[in-house]
DNA sequence: TGTTTTATTTCGGCGTCCAAAAAAATGATT
DNA sequence: AATCATTTTTTTGGACGCCGAAATAAAACA
């Protein structure tokens, strides 16, 4: 309840409403909107003539509404869709084993892809936003998009993130702390860019695959080369105060605990992380200093074997995880009671060797009335997740910004606000 | 972005902004409400004009604007207050040493009180709720007050509450789970009642209190005969799906610690609560099942009395639940990064005995970077925060479930909907 | 008394919504 | 082939709530 109404928000509000009933269900006719957004036919028509005008719909191609069963009578709809070259975006992903660019159209389909192996962790945090912004104008001119039309740029970061400033707070992909990048990247290229933690952007892109699934309470944990989460309440992501995610990794699990690569001891990560597991299963001690190399995933594939086939070091690290874990969820649980919880990333390869330590773990550590609302689930590995949940989020990103206000000379006052 | 814009929209919306003003900051006049919502003169004068019809405003007495210096030149203010007749409220807190009621008028000042010694502890369950709607009504018939002009009742109870359910979940209050208790009275009374956790009424007091402290995000912790939590989320309270409170007293701090009320082991709660400081001062074992009664206020001011003079037991007390509240609070910061921690409740006597240990566990607790950001305060002890919180949020709800709709004939629809 | 200043109201215009009627586009029926 | 039935989409006219500008109100000042 922050803004005042007037006929300005009622435009944007149902310009967004039509805009993300396509975003969720695809190409619509004018009625299915009506039906989703509850307008009349009259607005939808008025709505839409002005968005296909200003060139963010069009008419779909001839997409049969598929298996009607027997034909249908009465005039046949003719489907919108948003059309593909309203805006494009693009989506990057800073991990601790290089740098993953992607461009997509306004529909969300990737257009051309491009990987760096550059090191990041010894990048020179001066130049570290410029390079970014090199690789990205290499992505864009590598296509046939004319830099102009990419609207927004998302960058994902292992690691925390403010978004405020538009900084890496800190990683574990640099040696560094606080390494500004989106204000360059928004200066060399002149497109608008934000920065946020990688889970994050998962849990975006989970809430926009499946709204009835992901769109109320939920913590998204990614499982792999770190911990992280995203946390979806009341069907937004949750940003703190600064932009920075959920840090379940370097939530203290047990005082003393483990060495972090954060440097503290006993956070969730140095049980569960795959460094972690590593250590213990290596015999190390759990003082030993983490790597800070990405591992590769031979490693992990070779730890779940010995597992598998009953080696007690290698059972008791994920036995020690699994316990770590769900006291940990046992926590989030107690202060937020999501109603689900979505365990994703390499890590859940190894879900049936830490799955019954986990539950056992989190019925000790929380009230049988709270947990019995929540459900667990693990999602199938997508190494993808993450770059297509940045897409998306950009897209929504320009939907609310630009798309949802009309077109230019509508706003004369707030372009002179944002300019 | 869940709804449809239209003009009914947009006048909820701007009726609800100057209510809003007004609850914030007492009578205003009508360019200073413009001013705080952003709206014209012109359509400030429309909105109060109706609100006045409505009997929901009326210009308040004269209360010079205090101290404006030298005389003011041009046409004097007219201020405009909200009509206390407008609707009443009754806020009803159940906890551990009983039920207390307060009346309240629209302004959200307090007409009549009272204090019922029922023990709650052995309650029947069946019967419970309408023993706390005869309470009421009592309230009431004592008051000069027409039943019929009391717009909502809220309750707050200490323990797990499920508002969408309406009952109390789990409470140390009652012997018995899952006790109905709005539905009762709502039937009985045929008035509004919703029912919500004692912490979660705080953390909305401290809002309606100074919105530009707790506006943003913060935790606000009581501590006392147990250890509650309030959420304050993007300047709103947090309430998870079936509306329970953040249950930080039941957060699992060490797994196999000492035992809680709750049944389970090592809960922030059997570290910090007033019994729980009880327990170890007095040598009992840490697995000693806890007790059900309420704590009388000597028995703890005598502990810390002992532990300022320096007795071993006293001190170490406070030393494990600062401990506990620190690494608690430290996971509450790693995954909600908060501005602001809030220490309320009877349990901040004694903040200096346990606060050195409380400052050293959030440091080993969680990474510089998250914790430099969280300021933490302790509001002096009033332990009629959680009744005037209720009073508020009662009438908040009012203003949105009923004033800013409009007058009666107006939303012909939304009636049908409700009844 | 007239002038200046500030607050509030009145008036006309604008944007968006909606209901109802009209038009469009097709299948079914004769 | 012509007409009827059905469904989608557009057009039309009216309502509502906001806003800017002008008018009015109520005081201090000169």
């Amino acid at each position: 309840m922050r803004e005042k109404a007037d006929s300005d928000l009622v435009r944007r509000q149902n310009r967004l409403l039509l805009l993300e009933a396509l975003r969720q269900h695809g190409p619509l006719a004018r009625v299915e909107m009506g039906r989703h957004t509850g307008l009349s036919p009259a607005s939808i028509t008025s709505i839409s003539f002005q968005l296909i005008a200003d060139g963010i719909l069009q008419e779909a191609g001839e997409t049969q509404p598929l298996a009607e069963g027997p034909q249908r009578r009465g005039r046949p709809l003719t489907q919108l869709a948003i059309n593909p070259k309203s805006a494009h975006v693009v989506a990057v992903k800073i991990s601790i084993d290089g740098i993953e660019l992607a461009l997509a159209d306004g529909q969300g389909a990737i257009l051309s892809r491009r990987k760096s192996r550059t090191s990041t962790y010894d990048a020179d945090p001066k130049a570290f936003g410029n390079m970014v912004a090199s690789e990205i104008a290499a992505l864009i001119a590598r296509s046939r998009v004319n830099a102009k039309r990419v609207a927004r740029i998302g960058i994902a970061v292992q690691g925390v993130a403010d978004s405020q400033a538009g900084t890496v707070v800190w990683s574990p992909a640099f040696r560094t702390r606080n390494i500004a990048v989106s204000a360059a990247v928004q200066m060399s290229l002149g497109i608008p860019c934000h920065i946020a933690n990688d889970a994050n952007m998962i849990a975006e892109g989970l809430i926009n695959t499946d709204r009835a699934r992901y769109g109320g309470t939920a913590a998204v944990v990614f499982i792999g080369y770190g911990v992280g989460m995203g946390l979806i309440l009341n069907g937004q992501v949750y940003h703190g105060p600064t932009g920075a995610a959920a840090e379940f990794g370097h939530m203290n699990h047990l005082p003393g605990g483990p060495l972090c690569r954060c440097g503290r001891r006993g956070c969730v990560e140095a049980y569960v992380a795959d460094y972690s597991l590593l250590r213990w299963a290596s015999g190390q001690a759990e003082t030993q200093p983490p790597s800070f190399n990405a591992i590769p995933e031979d490693g992990m594939l070779a730890l779940e074997k010995a597992a598998r086939r009953g080696e007690p070091q290698a059972m008791a690290a994920y036995a020690k995880a699994g316990e770590a874990l769900g006291f940990g969820l046992a926590r989030i649980i107690a202060i937020l009671t999501p109603s689900r919880i979505v365990l994703a990333g390499p890590g859940t390869r190894a879900m049936e060797l830490f799955e019954p330590h986990l539950h056992r773990a989190i019925e000790a550590g929380v009230v049988d009335e709270l947990r019995r609302n929540v459900e667990i689930e693990t999602v199938p590995i997508d190494t993808d997740m993450i770059i297509k949940g940045t897409i998306d989020q950009a897209l929504r990103h320009v939907d609310r910004e630009i798309f949802a206000h009309g077109p230019l000379e509508r706003r004369g006052r707030e372009l002179e606000h944002i300019a």
